[in-house]
DNA sequence: CCTCCTTTGACCTTTTCTGACCTTTATTAT
DNA sequence: ATAATAAAGGTCAGAAAAGGTCAAAGGAGG
């Protein structure tokens, strides 16, 4: 395992305790021996708002990164999720959509896996880079309406 | 006895004892002493879906390429179904395989819903005619691996 | 000879990690 | 107060480390 995902989840356990966490840039990389940025590139690939993540930090002395997870109501998640798809959407944003749904409760983990396959890269291959996007947000705005149907 | 077989030979003894096996195409290229390109190739002509294999694979730094075997039961039942699916497949082949996939209890009611709807005309819509075939078929192929994945 | 399977190599994409340089905030000296 | 300094964290480009794709050359068998 690399060190992004050792650093992920270290912070992902201290999250698991403490639904909010507090840390210090300098020392977490210190502790893992890394460049201070690596924890920057870390927040950004894992921890991302699209990811269910509240990042927010302070410079200068005394400064600190504070990571908070977020969730609302399934029924409120499916809402939302239905309403940010639009037109077109990229297969990354899409899959985190999908992980906040998961984590709402609002589909099981089962039907994530469903829908993401179906909207891959994979899938999706052979279509024309410019309607993917528009094909991918029908597809899944189909799959949330059977969701929501069903629920 | 080619390479591909070889190497294909390997990969076999060494899901033997290990259900599931992780490895890196770099380092198997270099002992079989060929191109890593033809690692792919082994994998596409020997681990495919359709042999009863699921394949997956990460790039970048701490890249790995895993390589499973699926065992009999409501598992393999999906792979045979993947495999009837081919290139191309319409809406009503892919509702009677769903149909029967469901009566034998290899996916429930809810991921049938969830794939119809993903591969439903109306989710499709603005695909060519002609590519729609194809498309449903791939999607739905990248569904049921999902399925056989999960667990 | 023709066809199908193999094998390679050139080129591409994705993911990770670092280092140089920048901005913000707190503290300390004048 | 003000200016200098120290102590954080932020950004970004680029190198490095994987794996992926595809067309074309090579070979074995019919």
């Amino acid at each position: 395992m690399g060190l992004t995902d050792l650093v992920a989840q270290f912070i992902r356990s201290a999250l698991e305790s403490d639904q909010s966490l507090e840390l210090r840039r300098g020392e977490l990389a210190e502790r893992f021996g890394c460049a201070p940025s690596q924890i920057n590139y870390v927040l950004s690939t894992r921890f991302s708002p699209e990811q269910g993540y509240i990042v927010e930090s302070r410079r200068g002395g005394g400064g600190y990164i504070r990571i908070r997870r977020v969730e609302a109501g399934p029924r409120l998640m499916l809402m939302h999720a239905l309403a940010s798809v639009g037109n077109s959407i990229d297969a990354a944003s899409a899959a985190a959509v999908l992980t906040n749904l998961d984590a709402a409760g609002a589909i099981t983990p089962a039907e994530g896996r469903l829908m993401a396959a179906a909207m891959s890269e994979r899938a999706l291959a052979g279509v024309p880079a410019e309607r993917k996007g528009a094909l991918r947000a029908e597809i899944f705005k189909q799959m949330l309406l059977t969701c929501a149907d069903a629920g």
